[in-house]
DNA sequence: CTTCAGATGCTCT
DNA sequence: GAGCATCTGAAGA
């Protein structure tokens, strides 16, 4: 599996932030063990105009550095004391931006991300805890083990413990895009559009069928 | 389905 | 000291 090249995330944010969904998300844990998720949710951050953006107005400090890195550099933080955020950099080294992944769903290693989510195995699981094991930025960086320790790391190194790789991406119709989420500070920047989604083909209806 | 309170600790002023 | 790119479980519609 060959990673996303750098040149992918060295464009506009906004067109990164779209083609990262369908995308697949690796992570290899300490002990080897393999997860992997598809990416189904992302926001872009654009410092140079966004008052949502840690960064915003090229603000530098401890915590923002990582955003001025190169492309395809993991930014992760610490959000509520309590959870963290995954980041992939875009657009040119010393532009501060970023897509944050708010979703995915599980592809490998779903009883150890059920265990990284609830200490339970899967099957143990209700059904809404089994249909939201990874569907927010928080509960995605829990279930793949990702604090602050990935902050930092080449998402584009197929040797490290995180990186993305191509995956079935939805056709353009099928993106569906809105506001972002719980940035009321923002002012004017809450209205942008620059969050992004779609349903996964493979997601089922309530009577079991696979709807498209 | 919805709202709501509370948890928690780092970051910057 | 204030605020935060969130989540959970409980309760109500």
């Amino acid at each position: 599996m060959e990673p996303l090249p750098r040149t992918f995330y060295d464009r506009d944010t906004l067109t990164v932030a779209r083609a990262l969904l369908g995308q697949l998300l690796v992570r290899t844990l300490d002990d080897g063990t393999r997860l992997a998720c598809q990416i189904t949710e992302t926001e872009a951050y654009i410092g140079r105009l966004d008052k949502a953006c840690h960064a915003y107005g090229y603000r530098r400090t401890p915590r923002t550095e990582t955003l001025f890195a190169r492309p395809g550099t993991a930014y992760l933080y610490l959000i509520y004391g309590i959870y963290h955020c995954l980041n992939c950099i875009t657009e040119p080294e010393g532009e501060p931006a970023g897509v944050l992944i708010r979703g995915a769903v599980p592809v490998e290693g779903e009883d150890i991300i059920a265990k990284n989510r609830f200490d339970r195995k899967m099957e143990e699981l209700t059904s809404a805890q089994r249909k939201n094991l990874l569907n927010g930025p928080g509960k995605l960086c829990q279930g793949l083990a990702l604090t602050r320790a990935q902050n930092g790391l080449d998402l584009t190194d197929a040797t490290g413990c995180l990186f993305i790789c191509p995956g079935p991406s939805p056709a353009p119709e099928e993106i569906r895009a809105g506001k972002r989420i719980g940035i009321d500070y923002a002012q004017e920047a809450v209205d942008f559009p620059w969050r992004f989604w779609y349903e996964p083909s493979f997601r089922k209806g309530r009577r079991g069928r696979v709807l498209f």
